[in-house]
DNA sequence: TAAGGTACAG
């Protein structure tokens, strides 16, 4: 058109723009804004929206808030463009601010501004507020195009966790398109009501509505939550049935992402070796679904193969091949990594991976290294000064133990049941008897509500390890929980040490009764009846 | 010839 010298209207802009918006062509957009008067993109509605649209749908958040900023006269689809950018960006407040202050400025939401906030409504959990467009809307003639409002009410009260509520408003929608059945499936699946998630899948297939890209992604969901590995293969040939694994990424990635989790790894691999294209979600799958199912060497390998394919790695690459360098104890790749994620910047953004840096490094015993990440991250969160505490603990530093432990109680940190276990367990293997309990006592002062049957296991074998066997069968009979197999096995092991036989005896008992015939107990009694008899026999006496 | 609901990775 421009090459045989036509001069482009406002219509042709705006249909440029919308192209623009949905190749992802930014660069193309922004030459289009640049090249033209400014005072078309303001006055004229139709053209300033198209072009804001543009923004939002590149992801140019900053340019987008501009052009509105800019924007001489807004009207409900201006409003409703930009608070719907910012529900689906996860800044939720945001939205809620605009869309109040769209009110403020006089301007009437329609359908569509509904369902932009019932979005921001729903990531913010302010179910208060979705009840109340619920009602608002209730009794309203159900036009066609408004089965979108009830679909986002759905949505919206799935990401609440307000499932019954969800439910009810289904079953009362008089007419369902398949993004109902999808919005329903996908809460179901969400919230972890994996059974229900598949269910509904079958009753959908039942009222004859075939599954799509949505459904697959929602129910290979339900499936990994499940580890349902029947229903797995079935899913897996009804994708590669609709042609959809060829077509569609997401929906191969979420195969892909399905397999890993239920353990499924070759075929995976074989799935992620037949894709027609790869993004790095693909990758990530791949890489975290061994992580998970620990083959640490097979995810760093794939973490190499992903860099020769060109593919930069992320914050969800960084989380899974820490863990891997951490548990190998691959700590010169681990620290190669690290100087990779402050390259990228991913540290800075990402509270997740700095406190898997911190545990990783814990995990090596490189507690400076470790105490300077957690020094340097944005904030420390109780989760971060547990993977510290942690990493003390397993390296027997008791000075610094302590000096942690005291800011825990300053800052009322909330100490994980796991770091405790460690702190105890640090205390059982350095043997400081009066120090553990002193520590003990300050866990039942301040944090009684995480103790579980295993510290009080730790704190009767503290008490065995010292040759106080009387004391550790106290904490037995008088802990807050009925005493499991550990708790009398390791009591055993201190009757064996002090040949106690009376308190042996005891311990055999009651742990044949949780598990009879376990050969450890029995080996261990007969150890102590045998110290006995050879005391005895060597003329010592009793 | 402007806006819209559902989906995948730590």
């Amino acid at each position: 058109m421009l090459c045989e010298s036509l001069s482009p209207s406002p219509v042709s802009y705006a249909c440029i723009l919308k192209a623009c918006g949905s190749l992802g062509d930014l660069n193309k957009g922004e030459q289009i804004h640049a090249q033209n008067n400014q005072s078309l993109f303001q006055k004229g509605k139709m053209l300033a929206n198209a072009l804001l649209d543009m923004y939002i749908k590149n992801g140019a958040l900053d340019e987008a808030q501009e052009v509105f900023d800019n924007l001489l006269n807004r009207d409900v689809a201006s409003w409703t463009l930009i608070i719907g950018c910012y529900a689906q960006e996860r800044q939720g407040e945001e939205a809620v601010t605009l869309f109040e202050r769209m009110q403020c400025e006089g301007i009437c939401p329609n359908s569509l501004s509904f369902v932009a906030v019932l979005r921001a409504y729903g990531n913010t959990k302010a179910s208060e507020c979705i009840l109340a467009v619920h009602s608002q809307v209730h009794g309203e003639p159900l036009y066609k195009k408004d089965i979108m409002i009830s679909n986002a009410l759905i949505n919206a009260y799935m990401k609440c966790s307000l499932v019954s509520k969800a439910l009810e408003l289904f079953n009362d929608l008089a007419i369902k398109d398949s993004v109902s059945w999808n919005v329903l499936i996908s809460g179901y699946a969400q919230v972890g009501h994996s059974e229900e998630a598949l269910s509904f899948y079958e009753l959908m297939e039942t009222a004859g509505f075939s599954p799509d890209p949505f459904t697959y992604a929602c129910i290979c969901k339900a499936c990994a939550n499940l580890c349902a590995v029947y229903q797995c293969q079935q899913i897996f040939t009804n994708i590669v049935n609709d042609g959809l694994f060829q077509r569609d990424i997401v929906t191969s990635n979420s195969l892909l992402d399905m397999l890993s989790k239920c353990s499924m790894l070759k075929e995976a691999h074989e799935v992620f070796d037949r894709l027609p294209s790869r993004d790095i979600i693909s990758w990530n799958s791949l890489i975290a679904g061994y992580a998970q199912h620990e083959h640490f060497a097979e995810a760093l390998t794939c973490f190499e193969q992903m860099q020769d394919d060109n593919f930069a790695p992320d914050a969800f690459t960084f989380a899974s091949v820490v863990r891997a360098c951490g548990d190998l104890g691959a700590s010169s790749k681990g620290q190669e990594i690290h100087v990779d994620m402050v390259k990228y910047g991913s540290l800075e953004t990402d509270m997740v991976l700095g406190t898997a840096l911190v545990h990783m490094y814990a995990t090596f015993g490189m507690l400076g290294e470790a105490q300077d990440v957690f020094d340097k991250l944005p904030f420390q969160d109780s989760t971060s000064f547990n993977a510290l505490l942690t990493g003390y603990a397993q390296s027997g530093k008791i000075e610094f133990v302590i000096e942690l432990f005291s800011k825990f109680i300053e800052y009322n940190i909330k100490l994980d049941s796991a770091t405790f276990s460690n702190v105890l367990n640090m205390y059982i293997h350095t043997g400081l008897l009066e120090d553990a309990q002193l520590y003990f006592k300050t866990m039942v002062e301040v944090f009684i509500t995480l103790l579980t049957i295993d510290h009080f296991n730790c704190l009767a074998d503290l008490f065995g390890r010292a040759g106080d066997v009387e004391k550790a069968a106290l904490v037995i009979k008088e802990m807050p929980f009925h005493s499991n197999f550990a708790a009398w096995i390791t009591f055993l092991g201190a009757c064996q040490n002090c040949r106690h036989a009376k308190l042996g005896r005891w311990a055999f008992e009651n742990a044949s009764e949780l598990t009879e015939k376990d050969a450890a107990a029995h080996v261990l009694m007969s150890n102590i009846y045998a110290a006995i008899s050879t005391y005895h026999m060597t003329g010592a006496g009793l």
